[in-house]
RNA sequence: GCCUCGGUAGCUCAGUCGGUAGAGCAGAGGACUGAAAAUCCUCGUGUCGGUGGUUCGAUUCCGCCCCGAGGCA
């Protein structure tokens, strides 16, 4: 599924100025952005997800934003499949492809061959492994996956049980070792260049909290109501995103206004420090300044 | 003015029956192969408010002073 046409990755911290960035260098060489963002493909969160506007979409065009209900699951593997497709629409109109977001499980399922097998996910299992863990603890739940997978095992902290649980899945569904399908190698599936924003710490906080500031004053929180009262599952993945489930403390009355915002920029400073970890793991990506122009790293 | 309770890591606080101190959060680093804005791992020296005294030794006991909260006048 390699291509002959190559493509840019664009990715970086949350706030660091990707959207911009973006939106620039796709007018400049005639290219269509695929968002790798897991939040902003949900419709109805925009402000919380600070979402690019209707008329930037208008101005390039974006995809794989928009295309989930609230309540909708999904998955990096889904998301490789439906990239897949937006890449070869692009390629298709003689267009150049800029897959660009935070979200960097996303981008190496896309990038890289990961072989997921056929393990997809299986709630009966997870509960069945959820009341394992409840009724005799997570070392007895990791003993388990010691007698089925050990290798993985070794490499899966007991205490991280959500990883635990999906080895164990994925033992139980495909028959297979998580540590025996996944590929070591991990080949390239594109051409591809791939550049993530950086810019100093002090400086990237600094924007994330202007940000949080801005997604208050523009209404998050009647964002987060109105999608409640249109029937978003507080308990959906979507809803556990930044700004999201803090929202929905605050308007039962756990947390005060101001506890919200600080906990919101809180959060997302954590999370942008994550990212940069994750993206440090992609080898084939250049970093970037935010203050170098264009000109300076593109061909 | 008097009384009481506080003043310990950036923040909230624990503790030392006298041998210079430790948790949570923040912060930093890391992991991540069908949940990823999720989930998880590692990292804790700071004039223990100031000053004098008792003591081999005080952050811990005593005196005085400063700051904060409350109470009584």
């Amino acid at each position: 599924m390699v291509q002959e046409n190559s493509l840019i990755v664009i990715g970086g911290p949350t706030a660091v100025g990707k959207s911009a960035f973006g939106l620039e260098l796709a007018q400049k060489i005639n290219g269509e952005i695929v968002s790798a963002d897991s939040m902003q493909i949900y419709r109805g969160m925009d402000i919380g997800t600070a979402k690019p506007t209707l008329e930037e979409r208008r101005l390039v065009r974006h995809h794989l934003i928009d295309i989930l209900d609230v309540n909708d699951e999904y998955s990096a593997e889904q998301y490789k499949d439906d990239a897949d497709a937006a890449i070869q629409d692009i390629f298709n109109r003689n267009k150049i492809p800029i897959v660009l977001g935070g979200t960097g499980f996303y981008i190496r399922a896309l990038l890289y061959e990961h072989n997921f097998g056929y393990a997809p996910k299986n709630q009966e299992i997870r509960d069945k492994y959820k009341k394992i863990l409840e009724q005799y603890g997570k070392d007895y739940l990791h003993d388990i996956l010691k007698q089925k997978d050990y290798e993985s095992a070794l490499k899966i902290h007991p205490n991280d049980t959500k990883k635990v649980i999906r080895a164990l899945e994925i033992y139980e569904v495909s028959g297979q070792r998580k540590s025996d399908i996944a590929q070591k190698e991990q080949a390239k599936r594109y051409n591809f260049k791939m550049y993530v924003l950086y810019c100093d710490r002090a400086e990237l906080y600094a924007r994330i909290n202007k940000r949080v500031d801005e997604m208050i004053s523009q209404g998050l929180i009647d964002e987060v109501k109105s999608l409640i009262d249109n029937g978003a599952d507080i308990n959906s993945q979507a809803m556990q995103g930044i700004g999201y489930k803090e929202t929905v403390a605050y308007l039962i009355n756990q947390i005060s206004k101001e506890e919200l915002i600080e906990l919101i920029k809180q959060r997302t400073r954590n999370y942008a420090k994550r990212q940069i970890t994750y993206f440090k793991g992609i080898k084939d990506a250049k970093w970037i300044d935010i203050h170098s122009t264009l000109s300076d790293i593109i061909l």
